[in-house]
DNA sequence: ATAGGGTTAG
Protein backbone atom coordinates (compact mmCIF):
# COMPACT_ATOMS: atom_id res chain seq x y z
CA UNK A 1 0.00 0.00 0.00
CA UNK A 2 1.21 3.50 -0.75
CA UNK A 3 2.32 5.74 2.12
CA UNK A 4 -0.44 8.16 1.16
CA UNK A 5 -3.08 5.60 1.96
CA UNK A 6 -1.60 5.05 5.42
CA UNK A 7 -1.84 8.74 6.15
CA UNK A 8 -5.48 8.66 5.13
CA UNK A 9 -6.09 5.88 7.67
CA UNK A 10 -4.37 7.89 10.40
CA UNK A 11 -6.23 11.09 9.69
CA UNK A 12 -9.50 9.24 9.66
CA UNK A 13 -9.51 8.83 13.41
CA UNK A 14 -8.98 12.52 14.01
CA UNK A 15 -11.61 13.50 11.48
CA UNK A 16 -14.17 11.16 12.97
CA UNK A 17 -13.84 13.00 16.24
CA UNK A 18 -14.40 16.28 14.43
CA UNK A 19 -17.45 14.94 12.60
CA UNK A 20 -18.86 13.72 15.89
CA UNK A 21 -18.67 17.11 17.51
CA UNK A 22 -20.32 18.77 14.53
CA UNK A 23 -23.17 16.31 14.83
CA UNK A 24 -23.57 17.14 18.49
CA UNK A 25 -23.73 20.80 17.59
CA UNK A 26 -26.45 20.10 15.06
CA UNK A 27 -28.54 18.44 17.76
CA UNK A 28 -28.11 21.45 20.03
CA UNK A 29 -28.99 23.78 17.17
CA UNK A 30 -32.17 21.87 16.44
CA UNK A 31 -33.21 21.94 20.07
CA UNK A 32 -32.78 25.69 20.25
CA UNK A 33 -34.87 26.25 17.16
CA UNK A 34 -37.49 23.97 18.57
CA UNK A 35 -37.67 25.98 21.79
CA UNK A 36 -37.73 29.17 19.82
CA UNK A 37 -40.71 28.08 17.75
CA UNK A 38 -42.70 26.82 20.67
CA UNK A 39 -42.36 29.94 22.75
CA UNK A 40 -43.30 32.53 20.11
CA UNK A 41 -46.67 33.57 18.83
CA UNK A 42 -45.60 35.72 15.90
CA UNK A 43 -44.03 33.13 13.61
CA UNK A 44 -43.69 35.60 10.81
CA UNK A 45 -41.14 37.69 12.60
CA UNK A 46 -39.35 34.66 13.97
CA UNK A 47 -38.89 33.39 10.45
CA UNK A 48 -36.77 36.36 9.56
CA UNK A 49 -34.72 36.06 12.72
CA UNK A 50 -34.15 32.39 12.18
CA UNK A 51 -32.58 33.06 8.82
CA UNK A 52 -30.15 35.39 10.48
CA UNK A 53 -29.27 32.85 13.10
CA UNK A 54 -28.73 30.11 10.58
CA UNK A 55 -26.47 32.34 8.56
CA UNK A 56 -24.46 33.25 11.60
CA UNK A 57 -24.15 29.67 12.71
CA UNK A 58 -22.86 28.69 9.31
CA UNK A 59 -20.37 31.48 9.34
CA UNK A 60 -19.19 30.48 12.78
CA UNK A 61 -18.73 26.92 11.70
CA UNK A 62 -16.60 28.14 8.83
CA UNK A 63 -14.61 30.22 11.26
CA UNK A 64 -13.89 27.41 13.61
CA UNK A 65 -12.69 25.18 10.80
CA UNK A 66 -10.35 27.87 9.62
CA UNK A 67 -9.13 28.31 13.13
CA UNK A 68 -8.23 24.67 13.42
CA UNK A 69 -5.81 25.03 10.57
CA UNK A 70 -4.20 28.17 11.93
CA UNK A 71 -3.90 26.62 15.37
CA UNK A 72 -1.92 23.74 14.03
CA UNK A 73 0.62 25.95 12.35
CA UNK A 74 2.22 27.00 15.61
CA UNK A 75 2.06 23.57 17.10
CA UNK A 76 4.88 21.25 16.20
CA UNK A 77 4.57 18.73 19.01
CA UNK A 78 2.72 16.03 17.20
CA UNK A 79 -0.52 14.93 15.74
CA UNK A 80 -2.39 13.95 18.90
CA UNK A 81 -1.77 17.35 20.54
CA UNK A 82 -2.96 18.95 17.37
CA UNK A 83 -6.13 16.91 17.56
CA UNK A 84 -6.85 17.97 21.11
CA UNK A 85 -6.17 21.60 20.36
CA UNK A 86 -8.57 21.49 17.48
CA UNK A 87 -11.19 19.86 19.63
CA UNK A 88 -10.68 22.37 22.45
CA UNK A 89 -11.01 25.23 20.03
CA UNK A 90 -14.15 23.78 18.57
CA UNK A 91 -15.78 23.31 21.92
CA UNK A 92 -14.90 26.85 22.89
CA UNK A 93 -16.29 28.14 19.62
CA UNK A 94 -19.47 26.17 20.04
CA UNK A 95 -20.01 27.56 23.52
CA UNK A 96 -19.46 31.07 22.22
CA UNK A 97 -21.83 30.33 19.41
CA UNK A 98 -24.52 29.14 21.79
CA UNK A 99 -24.06 32.23 23.89
CA UNK A 100 -24.45 34.56 20.96
CA UNK A 101 -27.45 32.62 19.70
CA UNK A 102 -29.10 32.95 23.09
CA UNK A 103 -28.42 36.70 23.01
CA UNK A 104 -29.92 37.01 19.57
CA UNK A 105 -33.05 35.19 20.64
CA UNK A 106 -33.42 37.45 23.66
CA UNK A 107 -32.99 40.59 21.61
CA UNK A 108 -35.46 39.30 19.04
CA UNK A 109 -37.92 38.79 21.83
CA UNK A 110 -37.39 42.29 23.14
CA UNK A 111 -37.71 43.87 19.72
CA UNK A 112 -40.81 42.07 18.49
CA UNK A 113 -43.31 44.79 19.29
CA UNK A 114 -41.52 47.62 17.48
CA UNK A 115 -39.89 45.62 14.69
CA UNK A 116 -42.95 44.03 13.16
CA UNK A 117 -43.93 47.02 11.07
CA UNK A 118 -40.53 47.56 9.53
CA UNK A 119 -39.98 43.89 8.75
CA UNK A 120 -43.35 43.53 7.08
CA UNK A 121 -42.63 46.59 5.03
CA UNK A 122 -39.50 44.96 3.62
CA UNK A 123 -40.99 41.57 3.24
CA UNK A 124 -41.42 41.77 -0.52
CA UNK A 125 -37.77 42.65 -0.88
CA UNK A 126 -36.82 39.53 1.07
CA UNK A 127 -39.08 37.48 -1.17
CA UNK A 128 -37.35 38.96 -4.23
CA UNK A 129 -33.98 37.98 -2.78
CA UNK A 130 -35.10 34.47 -1.94
CA UNK A 131 -36.50 34.00 -5.42
CA UNK A 132 -33.25 35.21 -6.97
CA UNK A 133 -31.24 32.71 -4.94
CA UNK A 134 -33.69 30.04 -6.02
CA UNK A 135 -33.18 30.92 -9.69
CA UNK A 136 -36.82 31.99 -10.07
CA UNK A 137 -35.91 35.19 -11.85
CA UNK A 138 -39.12 35.73 -13.78
CA UNK A 139 -41.12 35.78 -10.57
CA UNK A 140 -38.50 37.93 -8.84
CA UNK A 141 -38.54 40.45 -11.66
CA UNK A 142 -42.30 40.75 -11.72
CA UNK A 143 -42.52 41.19 -7.97
CA UNK A 144 -39.76 43.80 -8.12
CA UNK A 145 -41.56 45.62 -10.93
CA UNK A 146 -44.75 45.51 -8.90
CA UNK A 147 -42.93 47.19 -6.02
CA UNK A 148 -41.51 49.88 -8.27
CA UNK A 149 -44.96 50.61 -9.69
CA UNK A 150 -46.28 50.98 -6.17
CA UNK A 151 -43.49 53.48 -5.54
CA UNK A 152 -41.70 51.12 -3.18
CA UNK A 153 -38.08 51.12 -4.30
CA UNK A 154 -36.21 48.18 -2.80
CA UNK A 155 -32.76 48.69 -1.29
CA UNK A 156 -29.47 48.31 -3.17
CA UNK A 157 -28.80 44.84 -1.86
CA UNK A 158 -32.07 43.50 -3.20
CA UNK A 159 -31.26 45.08 -6.54
CA UNK A 160 -27.88 43.40 -6.45
CA UNK A 161 -29.50 40.03 -5.82
CA UNK A 162 -31.59 40.59 -8.94
CA UNK A 163 -28.63 41.69 -11.05
CA UNK A 164 -26.53 38.80 -9.85
CA UNK A 165 -29.26 36.28 -10.50
CA UNK A 166 -29.79 37.59 -14.02
CA UNK A 167 -26.06 37.60 -14.77
CA UNK A 168 -25.63 34.04 -13.55
CA UNK A 169 -28.50 33.10 -15.86
CA UNK A 170 -26.80 34.79 -18.80
CA UNK A 171 -29.51 37.45 -19.06
CA UNK A 172 -27.08 40.32 -19.31
CA UNK A 173 -29.41 42.67 -21.19
CA UNK A 174 -31.98 42.53 -18.41
CA UNK A 175 -29.27 43.05 -15.82
CA UNK A 176 -27.93 46.07 -17.72
CA UNK A 177 -31.47 47.42 -17.95
CA UNK A 178 -31.86 47.22 -14.18
CA UNK A 179 -28.55 49.00 -13.67
CA UNK A 180 -29.67 51.78 -16.04
CA UNK A 181 -32.90 52.08 -14.05
CA UNK A 182 -30.89 52.36 -10.85
CA UNK A 183 -28.71 55.12 -12.30
CA UNK A 184 -31.87 56.96 -13.27
CA UNK A 185 -34.14 56.51 -10.25
CA UNK A 186 -31.79 55.11 -7.60
CA UNK A 187 -30.58 53.50 -5.53
CA UNK A 188 -27.17 54.02 -7.11
CA UNK A 189 -25.54 50.74 -8.14
CA UNK A 190 -22.59 49.66 -6.02
CA UNK A 191 -19.38 47.88 -6.88
CA UNK A 192 -21.06 44.50 -6.27
CA UNK A 193 -23.60 45.16 -9.03
CA UNK A 194 -20.84 45.91 -11.54
CA UNK A 195 -18.89 42.89 -10.35
CA UNK A 196 -21.90 40.72 -11.12
CA UNK A 197 -22.10 42.21 -14.61
CA UNK A 198 -18.38 41.73 -15.23
CA UNK A 199 -18.53 38.14 -14.11
CA UNK A 200 -21.62 37.59 -16.21
CA UNK A 201 -19.78 38.74 -19.33
CA UNK A 202 -16.79 36.60 -18.39
CA UNK A 203 -19.06 33.58 -18.08
CA UNK A 204 -20.36 34.32 -21.57
CA UNK A 205 -16.73 34.28 -22.68
CA UNK A 206 -16.94 37.96 -23.61
CA UNK A 207 -13.91 39.35 -21.79
CA UNK A 208 -13.91 42.47 -23.98
CA UNK A 209 -17.39 43.39 -22.81
CA UNK A 210 -16.28 42.64 -19.25
CA UNK A 211 -13.32 45.01 -19.58
CA UNK A 212 -15.68 47.55 -21.10
CA UNK A 213 -17.97 47.36 -18.09
CA UNK A 214 -14.89 47.64 -15.93
CA UNK A 215 -14.11 51.04 -17.46
CA UNK A 216 -17.76 52.11 -17.31
CA UNK A 217 -17.58 51.74 -13.53
CA UNK A 218 -14.99 54.44 -13.31
CA UNK A 219 -17.21 56.78 -15.34
CA UNK A 220 -19.85 56.45 -12.67
CA UNK A 221 -17.33 57.08 -9.95
CA UNK A 222 -17.28 53.54 -8.62
CA UNK A 223 -13.86 52.27 -7.66
CA UNK A 224 -13.19 48.63 -8.54
CA UNK A 225 -12.27 46.53 -5.55
CA UNK A 226 -10.34 43.32 -5.08
CA UNK A 227 -13.28 41.19 -6.10
CA UNK A 228 -13.45 43.01 -9.43
CA UNK A 229 -9.80 42.26 -10.02
CA UNK A 230 -10.19 38.64 -8.99
CA UNK A 231 -12.97 38.18 -11.53
CA UNK A 232 -10.87 39.74 -14.28
CA UNK A 233 -7.67 37.92 -13.36
CA UNK A 234 -9.62 34.68 -13.40
CA UNK A 235 -11.11 35.42 -16.81
CA UNK A 236 -7.74 36.39 -18.28
CA UNK A 237 -6.14 33.20 -16.96
CA UNK A 238 -8.94 31.14 -18.43
CA UNK A 239 -8.36 32.75 -21.81
CA UNK A 240 -4.70 31.85 -21.55
CA UNK A 241 -3.70 35.51 -21.32
CA UNK A 242 -1.32 34.86 -18.45
CA UNK A 243 0.81 37.94 -19.01
CA UNK A 244 -2.17 40.28 -18.83
CA UNK A 245 -3.43 38.47 -15.76
CA UNK A 246 -0.04 38.83 -14.11
CA UNK A 247 0.06 42.53 -14.94
CA UNK A 248 -3.28 43.06 -13.30
CA UNK A 249 -2.14 41.03 -10.30
CA UNK A 250 1.00 43.09 -9.75
CA UNK A 251 -0.91 46.34 -10.32
CA UNK A 252 -3.21 45.23 -7.56
CA UNK A 253 -0.30 44.44 -5.26
CA UNK A 254 1.23 47.85 -5.72
CA UNK A 255 -2.07 49.50 -4.86
CA UNK A 256 -2.45 47.50 -1.67
CA UNK A 257 0.48 48.05 0.59
CA UNK A 258 -1.20 46.19 3.40
CA UNK A 259 -0.88 42.53 2.63
CA UNK A 260 -3.10 40.01 4.20
CA UNK A 261 -5.52 37.23 3.61
CA UNK A 262 -7.01 39.23 0.75
CA UNK A 263 -4.00 38.27 -1.34
CA UNK A 264 -4.90 34.65 -0.90
CA UNK A 265 -7.69 34.38 -3.43
CA UNK A 266 -5.94 36.35 -6.17
CA UNK A 267 -2.78 34.33 -5.68
CA UNK A 268 -4.76 31.10 -5.80
CA UNK A 269 -6.39 32.17 -9.06
CA UNK A 270 -3.00 33.05 -10.55
CA UNK A 271 -1.50 29.76 -9.40
CA UNK A 272 -4.38 27.77 -10.85
CA UNK A 273 -4.13 29.70 -14.09
CA UNK A 274 -0.40 28.96 -14.39
CA UNK A 275 -0.90 25.25 -13.68
CA UNK A 276 -3.67 25.02 -16.22
CA UNK A 277 -1.59 26.77 -18.85
CA UNK A 278 1.22 24.33 -18.24
CA UNK A 279 3.54 26.75 -16.45
CA UNK A 280 4.26 24.76 -13.29
CA UNK A 281 7.35 26.80 -12.41
CA UNK A 282 5.46 30.06 -12.49
CA UNK A 283 2.67 28.50 -10.40
CA UNK A 284 5.19 27.39 -7.79
CA UNK A 285 6.69 30.86 -7.79
CA UNK A 286 3.29 32.22 -6.75
CA UNK A 287 3.02 29.53 -4.07
CA UNK A 288 6.45 30.36 -2.68
CA UNK A 289 5.64 34.06 -2.73
CA UNK A 290 2.56 33.34 -0.63
CA UNK A 291 4.58 31.40 1.91
CA UNK A 292 7.26 34.09 1.97
CA UNK A 293 4.70 36.85 2.53
CA UNK A 294 3.25 34.75 5.36
CA UNK A 295 -0.14 34.59 3.68
CA UNK A 296 -2.21 31.95 5.44
CA UNK A 297 -2.83 29.39 2.73
CA UNK A 298 -6.07 27.45 2.94
CA UNK A 299 -7.71 24.27 1.77
CA UNK A 300 -8.55 25.66 -1.65
CA UNK A 301 -5.00 26.72 -2.40
CA UNK A 302 -3.77 23.27 -1.37
CA UNK A 303 -6.37 21.67 -3.61
CA UNK A 304 -5.13 23.85 -6.46
CA UNK A 305 -1.52 22.77 -5.91
CA UNK A 306 -2.43 19.09 -5.67
CA UNK A 307 -4.53 19.31 -8.80
CA UNK A 308 -1.82 21.29 -10.55
CA UNK A 309 0.77 18.57 -10.03
CA UNK A 310 -1.73 15.99 -11.19
CA UNK A 311 -2.16 18.05 -14.35
CA UNK A 312 1.57 18.01 -14.99
CA UNK A 313 1.57 14.24 -14.40
CA UNK A 314 3.72 14.55 -11.31
CA UNK A 315 1.45 12.48 -9.10
CA UNK A 316 4.21 11.83 -6.59
CA UNK A 317 4.55 15.51 -5.75
CA UNK A 318 0.78 15.84 -5.75
CA UNK A 319 0.51 13.15 -3.08
CA UNK A 320 3.27 14.83 -1.11
CA UNK A 321 1.29 18.09 -0.97
CA UNK A 322 -1.89 16.20 -0.26
CA UNK A 323 -0.29 14.63 2.81
CA UNK A 324 1.18 17.96 3.89
CA UNK A 325 -2.31 19.41 3.73
CA UNK A 326 -3.65 16.65 5.97
CA UNK A 327 -0.84 17.06 8.47
CA UNK A 328 -1.65 20.77 8.76
CA UNK A 329 -5.14 19.76 9.83
CA UNK A 330 -7.12 20.75 6.75
CA UNK A 331 -10.18 18.58 6.47
CA UNK A 332 -10.32 17.24 2.90
CA UNK A 333 -13.50 18.09 1.04
CA UNK A 334 -15.12 16.71 -2.06
CA UNK A 335 -12.65 18.64 -4.26
CA UNK A 336 -9.64 17.13 -2.48
CA UNK A 337 -10.98 13.60 -2.82
CA UNK A 338 -12.12 14.07 -6.41
CA UNK A 339 -8.70 15.34 -7.43
CA UNK A 340 -7.09 12.17 -6.07
CA UNK A 341 -9.74 9.89 -7.48
CA UNK A 342 -9.30 11.55 -10.88
CA UNK A 343 -5.52 11.20 -10.80
CA UNK A 344 -5.68 7.54 -9.77
CA UNK A 345 -8.24 6.75 -12.46
CA UNK A 346 -6.10 8.44 -15.10
CA UNK A 347 -3.19 6.24 -14.06
CA UNK A 348 -5.39 3.16 -14.31
CA UNK A 349 -5.08 2.54 -10.57
CA UNK A 350 -8.75 1.80 -10.21
CA UNK A 351 -8.43 -0.17 -6.97
CA UNK A 352 -6.74 2.77 -5.26
CA UNK A 353 -9.40 5.09 -6.68
CA UNK A 354 -12.13 2.87 -5.24
CA UNK A 355 -10.26 2.84 -1.93
CA UNK A 356 -10.27 6.64 -1.83
CA UNK A 357 -13.97 6.56 -2.67
CA UNK A 358 -14.42 4.29 0.31
CA UNK A 359 -12.43 6.57 2.59
CA UNK A 360 -14.38 9.63 1.58
CA UNK A 361 -17.75 8.04 2.26
CA UNK A 362 -16.52 6.82 5.64
CA UNK A 363 -15.38 10.37 6.41
CA UNK A 364 -18.83 11.70 5.73
CA UNK A 365 -17.83 13.51 2.52
CA UNK A 366 -20.61 12.74 0.08
CA UNK A 367 -19.35 11.69 -3.37
CA UNK A 368 -20.93 13.74 -6.13
CA UNK A 369 -21.67 13.23 -9.81
CA UNK A 370 -18.05 13.99 -10.65
CA UNK A 371 -16.65 11.36 -8.27
CA UNK A 372 -18.92 8.69 -9.70
CA UNK A 373 -18.27 9.76 -13.24
CA UNK A 374 -14.51 9.46 -12.84
CA UNK A 375 -14.64 6.11 -11.05
CA UNK A 376 -17.10 4.63 -13.54
CA UNK A 377 -15.14 5.95 -16.49
CA UNK A 378 -11.86 4.65 -15.04
CA UNK A 379 -13.31 1.20 -14.37
CA UNK A 380 -14.79 0.97 -17.86
CA UNK A 381 -11.47 1.87 -19.47
CA UNK A 382 -9.96 -0.96 -17.41
CA UNK A 383 -12.71 -3.26 -18.67
CA UNK A 384 -14.07 -3.70 -15.13
CA UNK A 385 -17.62 -3.10 -16.30
CA UNK A 386 -19.45 -5.08 -13.62
CA UNK A 387 -17.64 -3.11 -10.96
CA UNK A 388 -18.60 0.11 -12.74
CA UNK A 389 -22.22 -1.04 -12.71
CA UNK A 390 -21.98 -1.39 -8.92
CA UNK A 391 -21.10 2.29 -8.72
CA UNK A 392 -24.01 3.11 -10.99
CA UNK A 393 -26.21 1.33 -8.48
CA UNK A 394 -24.66 3.28 -5.59
CA UNK A 395 -25.60 6.46 -7.43
CA UNK A 396 -29.17 5.34 -7.91
CA UNK A 397 -29.37 4.23 -4.26
CA UNK A 398 -28.31 7.73 -3.28
CA UNK A 399 -30.90 9.29 -5.58
CA UNK A 400 -28.33 10.70 -7.96
CA UNK A 401 -29.62 10.21 -11.49
CA UNK A 402 -26.53 10.06 -13.70
CA UNK A 403 -26.36 12.11 -16.86
CA UNK A 404 -26.45 10.18 -20.16
CA UNK A 405 -22.64 10.09 -20.38
CA UNK A 406 -22.32 7.78 -17.37
CA UNK A 407 -24.85 5.30 -18.75
CA UNK A 408 -23.23 5.49 -22.19
CA UNK A 409 -19.77 4.69 -20.82
CA UNK A 410 -21.12 1.51 -19.22
CA UNK A 411 -23.14 0.53 -22.28
CA UNK A 412 -20.07 1.11 -24.44
CA UNK A 413 -17.97 -0.92 -22.01
CA UNK A 414 -20.28 -3.93 -22.18
CA UNK A 415 -20.50 -3.55 -25.95
CA UNK A 416 -16.73 -3.60 -26.33
CA UNK A 417 -16.59 -6.76 -24.22
CA UNK A 418 -19.18 -8.29 -26.52
CA UNK A 419 -21.87 -8.47 -23.83
CA UNK A 420 -24.95 -7.28 -25.71
CA UNK A 421 -27.33 -8.57 -23.04
CA UNK A 422 -25.91 -6.40 -20.31
CA UNK A 423 -25.54 -3.43 -22.64
CA UNK A 424 -29.22 -3.62 -23.55
CA UNK A 425 -30.17 -4.16 -19.94
CA UNK A 426 -28.41 -0.93 -18.93
CA UNK A 427 -30.13 0.91 -21.78
CA UNK A 428 -33.49 -0.34 -20.47
CA UNK A 429 -32.62 0.80 -16.95
CA UNK A 430 -31.55 4.18 -18.27
CA UNK A 431 -34.92 4.69 -19.94
CA UNK A 432 -36.71 3.43 -16.82
CA UNK A 433 -34.99 6.16 -14.82
CA UNK A 434 -36.19 8.77 -17.27
CA UNK A 435 -32.83 9.42 -18.95
CA UNK A 436 -33.24 9.62 -22.72
CA UNK A 437 -30.69 7.72 -24.80
CA UNK A 438 -28.73 10.07 -27.05
CA UNK A 439 -26.62 9.60 -30.13
CA UNK A 440 -23.70 8.22 -28.10
CA UNK A 441 -25.97 5.60 -26.53
CA UNK A 442 -27.02 4.43 -29.97
CA UNK A 443 -23.50 4.49 -31.34
CA UNK A 444 -22.40 2.30 -28.42
CA UNK A 445 -25.29 -0.12 -29.00
CA UNK A 446 -24.61 -0.20 -32.75
CA UNK A 447 -20.95 -0.90 -32.04
CA UNK A 448 -21.95 -3.76 -29.74
CA UNK A 449 -24.16 -5.35 -32.39
CA UNK A 450 -21.59 -4.96 -35.16
CA UNK A 451 -18.88 -6.41 -32.99
CA UNK A 452 -21.03 -9.47 -32.47
CA UNK A 453 -21.70 -9.70 -36.19
CA UNK A 454 -25.35 -8.62 -36.10
CA UNK A 455 -25.40 -6.14 -38.96
CA UNK A 456 -29.18 -6.20 -39.34
CA UNK A 457 -29.68 -5.53 -35.61
CA UNK A 458 -27.31 -2.58 -35.97
CA UNK A 459 -29.32 -1.31 -38.93
CA UNK A 460 -32.60 -1.51 -37.03
CA UNK A 461 -31.00 0.46 -34.22
CA UNK A 462 -30.21 3.17 -36.74
CA UNK A 463 -33.85 3.18 -37.89
CA UNK A 464 -34.91 3.38 -34.25
CA UNK A 465 -32.78 6.42 -33.57
CA UNK A 466 -34.23 8.21 -36.58
CA UNK A 467 -37.66 7.36 -35.21
CA UNK A 468 -36.78 9.06 -31.92
CA UNK A 469 -35.67 12.18 -33.75
CA UNK A 470 -31.93 11.59 -33.28
CA UNK A 471 -29.72 12.31 -36.27
CA UNK A 472 -26.95 9.76 -36.80
CA UNK A 473 -23.49 11.32 -37.02
CA UNK A 474 -20.36 10.34 -38.91
CA UNK A 475 -19.49 7.85 -36.17
CA UNK A 476 -22.79 6.05 -36.66
CA UNK A 477 -22.34 5.94 -40.43
CA UNK A 478 -18.71 4.90 -40.19
CA UNK A 479 -19.67 1.99 -37.97
CA UNK A 480 -22.40 0.86 -40.34
CA UNK A 481 -20.42 1.48 -43.53
CA UNK A 482 -17.43 -0.33 -42.01
CA UNK A 483 -19.59 -3.33 -41.17
CA UNK A 484 -21.17 -3.39 -44.60
CA UNK A 485 -17.72 -3.22 -46.18
CA UNK A 486 -16.38 -6.06 -44.10
CA UNK A 487 -19.36 -8.18 -45.11
CA UNK A 488 -18.76 -7.22 -48.74
CA UNK A 489 -22.21 -5.64 -48.94
CA UNK A 490 -21.36 -3.13 -51.65
CA UNK A 491 -24.91 -1.99 -52.17
CA UNK A 492 -25.63 -1.38 -48.46
CA UNK A 493 -22.37 0.48 -48.02
CA UNK A 494 -23.04 2.82 -50.94
CA UNK A 495 -26.61 3.34 -49.79
CA UNK A 496 -25.41 4.30 -46.33
CA UNK A 497 -22.85 6.63 -47.81
CA UNK A 498 -25.60 8.21 -49.86
CA UNK A 499 -27.78 8.60 -46.77
CA UNK A 500 -24.88 10.20 -44.92
CA UNK A 501 -24.52 12.84 -47.63
CA UNK A 502 -28.27 13.43 -47.79
CA UNK A 503 -28.40 14.05 -44.05
CA UNK A 504 -25.81 16.78 -44.47
CA UNK A 505 -23.21 14.77 -42.58
CA UNK A 506 -19.57 15.33 -43.50
CA UNK A 507 -17.69 12.14 -44.39
CA UNK A 508 -14.36 11.97 -42.57
CA UNK A 509 -11.13 10.08 -43.20
CA UNK A 510 -12.60 6.91 -41.69
CA UNK A 511 -15.59 7.02 -44.05
CA UNK A 512 -13.33 7.43 -47.07
CA UNK A 513 -10.98 4.70 -45.87
CA UNK A 514 -13.76 2.18 -45.34
CA UNK A 515 -15.20 2.79 -48.81
CA UNK A 516 -11.74 2.68 -50.35
CA UNK A 517 -11.17 -0.69 -48.73
CA UNK A 518 -14.45 -1.90 -50.17
CA UNK A 519 -13.66 -0.74 -53.73
CA UNK A 520 -10.27 -2.41 -53.52
CA UNK A 521 -11.79 -5.65 -52.26
CA UNK A 522 -14.28 -5.59 -55.11
CA UNK A 523 -11.55 -4.76 -57.60
CA UNK A 524 -13.32 -1.50 -58.53
CA UNK A 525 -10.05 0.36 -59.04
CA UNK A 526 -11.48 3.20 -61.11
CA UNK A 527 -13.91 4.06 -58.28
CA UNK A 528 -11.11 3.59 -55.75
CA UNK A 529 -8.82 6.04 -57.56
CA UNK A 530 -11.63 8.56 -57.94
CA UNK A 531 -12.55 8.35 -54.26
CA UNK A 532 -8.90 8.65 -53.27
CA UNK A 533 -8.57 11.82 -55.35
CA UNK A 534 -11.64 13.22 -53.63
CA UNK A 535 -10.12 12.41 -50.25
CA UNK A 536 -6.86 14.20 -51.07
CA UNK A 537 -8.82 17.21 -52.36
CA UNK A 538 -11.11 17.30 -49.31
CA UNK A 539 -8.56 19.01 -47.11
CA UNK A 540 -8.96 16.35 -44.41
CA UNK A 541 -5.83 15.27 -42.58
CA UNK A 542 -4.97 11.97 -44.27
CA UNK A 543 -3.05 9.29 -42.41
CA UNK A 544 -1.09 6.38 -43.84
CA UNK A 545 -3.99 3.90 -43.93
CA UNK A 546 -5.63 4.83 -47.28
CA UNK A 547 -2.17 4.90 -48.95
CA UNK A 548 -1.36 1.44 -47.60
CA UNK A 549 -4.67 -0.02 -48.72
CA UNK A 550 -4.18 1.22 -52.28
CA UNK A 551 -0.50 0.27 -52.42
CA UNK A 552 -1.21 -3.24 -51.18
CA UNK A 553 -3.88 -3.70 -53.79
CA UNK A 554 -1.73 -2.42 -56.66
CA UNK A 555 1.10 -4.61 -55.42
CA UNK A 556 -1.07 -7.63 -55.75
CA UNK A 557 -2.05 -6.46 -59.24
CA UNK A 558 1.65 -6.07 -60.02
CA UNK A 559 1.13 -2.46 -61.08
CA UNK A 560 4.39 -1.35 -59.52
CA UNK A 561 4.39 2.04 -61.24
CA UNK A 562 1.16 2.87 -59.45
CA UNK A 563 2.67 1.71 -56.17
CA UNK A 564 5.68 3.91 -56.69
CA UNK A 565 3.51 6.93 -57.54
CA UNK A 566 1.46 6.39 -54.40
CA UNK A 567 4.61 6.07 -52.35
CA UNK A 568 5.88 9.40 -53.70
CA UNK A 569 2.52 11.02 -53.02
CA UNK A 570 2.54 9.66 -49.49
CA UNK A 571 6.00 11.10 -48.82
CA UNK A 572 4.68 14.49 -49.91
CA UNK A 573 2.04 14.44 -47.16
CA UNK A 574 4.61 13.90 -44.43
CA UNK A 575 5.94 16.80 -42.42
CA UNK A 576 9.44 17.67 -43.54
C1' DA B 1 -26.36 41.60 3.88
C1' DT B 2 -25.01 41.39 -2.40
C1' DA B 3 -20.06 40.26 -5.91
C1' DG B 4 -14.38 36.69 -6.13
C1' DG B 5 -10.57 31.12 -6.10
C1' DG B 6 -10.41 24.67 -6.57
C1' DT B 7 -12.69 18.78 -9.02
C1' DT B 8 -14.85 15.87 -15.19
C1' DA B 9 -14.75 16.28 -20.47
C1' DG B 10 -17.24 11.07 -25.41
Amino acid sequence: MQPLLLVWEESQILLRILNGSFQTLDVIKERIFHDLFCSKANLDVIDMRQDNIVQNVNRDEQGSKDWSSKGNESNQEGDSTVGFNVLDAMLKRSLDRLKSMRERILSAEAGISNCTLEINFNKDAYVVRAMCLDGKLGAALSLWWNMIQNSIVPDVITHNYLINGLCKNGELEKAEWIVRGMLYRGPSPTCAAYNSLIRGYCLMNDVDKALNTFSTMANHGIIPNRVTCNILVHALCKKGLLEQAKNLFYKLLSKNHVRGSSDLITSTIMMDGCFKNGDTDQALAFWKRMLKERIQVDKVSYNVVVHGFCLSHDEGTAYKYSCEMLKLGFVPDVYSYNTLVGALCRQGKTSDACYIYDVMTRMGVIPDQITYKMVIHGLCINKEIDRATCFLDYMLENSIIPEPLVWNVIIDGYGRCGDIQKASYIRGKMVAFGVLPNIYTYNALIYAQIKSGNFSAAQSLEKEMLLYGLTPDSVTYNLLIGAACNLGLLHSALQLHDELLRKGCQPDVITYTELLKLFCLQGMMREADKLFGKLLASGLAVDHVPFLILMKRYCRMREYNKVYDLYQQWLMTMPR
